[in-house]
DNA sequence: CGAGGTATTAGACATCTGTCAAATACCTGA
DNA sequence: TCAGGTATTTGACAGATGTCTAATACCTCG
């Protein structure tokens, strides 16, 4: 990641041509109203968790639609999951939201 | 717009699924590399604008393509232009991307 | 008015994305 | 071990998106 070293990616200072595609990788993960269904729920959740299997009723998509949604979400960092028994539970990576926000704020305060 | 009279929209309670859809479609007007860089040039501007013929050689690309992007981002209300004499220059709207990193701020702070 | 510069629209095309059904993998309990 | 429930992968397909060229619109100055 061309961060890891560097100073925080930011909207308000000229962004590099790949830093742009970074950022604009993880935006794209969350630009979607089904992926923000998801998280959403998640955060909303008590044990701030939530299955394949009840998160698929929820938006009414199939099961293999989700996960395909979940695992775009999972391959940018903004949720991890754990397999626990039958069922695989997904938490939201609130850093990863942090440095989205974090980016996109220096252009607005 | 569905939050003219309602609390703002937060991802940190559960999307409805039209605002998921109208927040989604604000941050995929961002979710672009070429748009990002042309936002991130125009707010490092002194004068806080820039026109369309020094944004197309910026992100090397043709004028068409640029003003499009430029649309995409005013449709979303996240610039705003204005024609003086032959030239058309943008300048971005704060509000706009404030409201979104409002919404997502509530999920990791 | 007309020439020339700047900007946008229209139309075409390749690629990316979201969706599903079918197949496969993973896990538990009988 | 295998039957049955949960999850993911694969392959296919429609629709959205990004890009270009060509055409059109907008504006200024001789």
């Amino acid at each position: 990641m061309s961060q890891s070293c560097t100073a925080p990616v930011s909207l308000s200072t000229r962004l590099s041509a790949i830093d742009a595609v970074a950022l604009a990788d993880r935006l794209k993960a969350l630009a979607d109203p089904v992926r923000l269904q998801l998280v959403s729920y998640i955060l909303d959740q008590e044990s701030g968790e939530a299955c394949t299997c009840e998160l698929a009723p929820l938006v009414e998509l199939s099961e293999p639609t989700v996960s395909h949604h979940l695992k775009k979400l999972e391959a940018n960092g903004l949720v991890s999951k754990e397999r626990r028994g039958m069922n695989v539970y997904y938490r939201v990576e609130p850093q990863a939201i942090g440095e989205i926000t974090a980016a996109l704020n220096a252009a607005c305060c």
